[in-house]
DNA sequence: CACCTATACGTGTATATACATATAAATATA
DNA sequence: TATATTTATATGTATATACACGTATAGGTG
């Protein structure tokens, strides 16, 4: 990574922040940029971006069980995620294989290719080296963070 | 908003995470995601963006003062923002002005309008308000987060 | 001054985000 | 069964992201 600012302060060029809470809110944008960065960085060899990315390894997840769009949509990290066209690229580059759905014909059902599955992995295995190498964290902190995290998102 | 998921393994569907580091990088992601929909609710009602928001509230940091292109840049959340493009369709809204550099003719030099400085107020206004009954954390929480989130961006 | 290089900004392209709308199949209802 | 409604996906549009490249100005060097 070329760019590592460890203070927000530093990151954003500003000490003026209304609160610690603002300043998390920041705090977390800034720290998800870079960790998307970061990823993205690893994936590029791969010709995969980080959403793409991301699609195949949902559908690992059940493979070889076939999935529709609407599954995967419900499980990536954005939420307003345009599947179809995600899908469209991975079937694209011969990564995933689209058919209808036999039960619903609404349905689009997707699942890996065989070529899919070897980038997937190939790509994973360059992802987690490049976390391992950067996100610096130990197993309690991370533990920690993600407390905080759900207490952030959590309605009282 | 309408999706809240408190938990992550809810918001993903799954709870095969390689471990709590993994898993606090996916939350990270997913609290970013959180974050900027709300932000972008609140801000619909104005005809701004997050991005261009963002801009705004840069601006006035120096206003009166005009700022170029590149000191708007380095302080943007997501370091790879194409600021020309937002500092386009601010000026199109009339929020902003861009002029030459008069010391350096390369540079743009940008101030926000009369309209801009409303705009941006009444916006700043919505957006504290959504803040304030969505993000639910203590000062002390707050704290503790962002000096979690620092670590995780720290080159040991 | 002429030339070279660096810098600041704008522009072009592919992909993604956010959201509205269209289309076709499934399901509910009269 | 015919019609209406809902659901699943695809498509269209504006904006943003990521990055490459073009252009003009600034500043250094012979």
């Amino acid at each position: 990574m070329y760019i590592c600012f460890v203070k927000l302060e530093q990151a954003l060029k500003s000490n003026k922040f209304k609160n610690e809470v603002q300043k998390a809110g920041l705090n977390v944008l800034y720290t998800a940029w870079w960790l998307k960065t970061l990823t993205s960085k690893a994936l590029k060899q791969f010709d995969l971006t980080h959403e793409q990315y991301n699609v195949l390894r949902i559908l690992k997840g059940k493979h070889p069980e076939k999935m529709c769009v609407k599954d995967i949509a419900s499980r990536m990290i954005e939420k307003n995620s345009n599947v179809p066209r995600i899908i469209d690229r991975l079937e694209i580059k011969k990564w995933i294989k689209r058919t209808q759905g036999e039960v619903d014909g609404r349905q689009t059902e997707i699942t890996l290719t065989e070529t899919g599955i070897k980038v997937l992995e190939n790509s994973t295995k360059a992802l987690n080296t490049s976390w391992e190498t950067n996100v610096s964290i130990s197993n309690n902190d991370a533990t920690a963070l993600n407390d905080l995290l759900e207490k952030i998102r959590t309605k009282e």
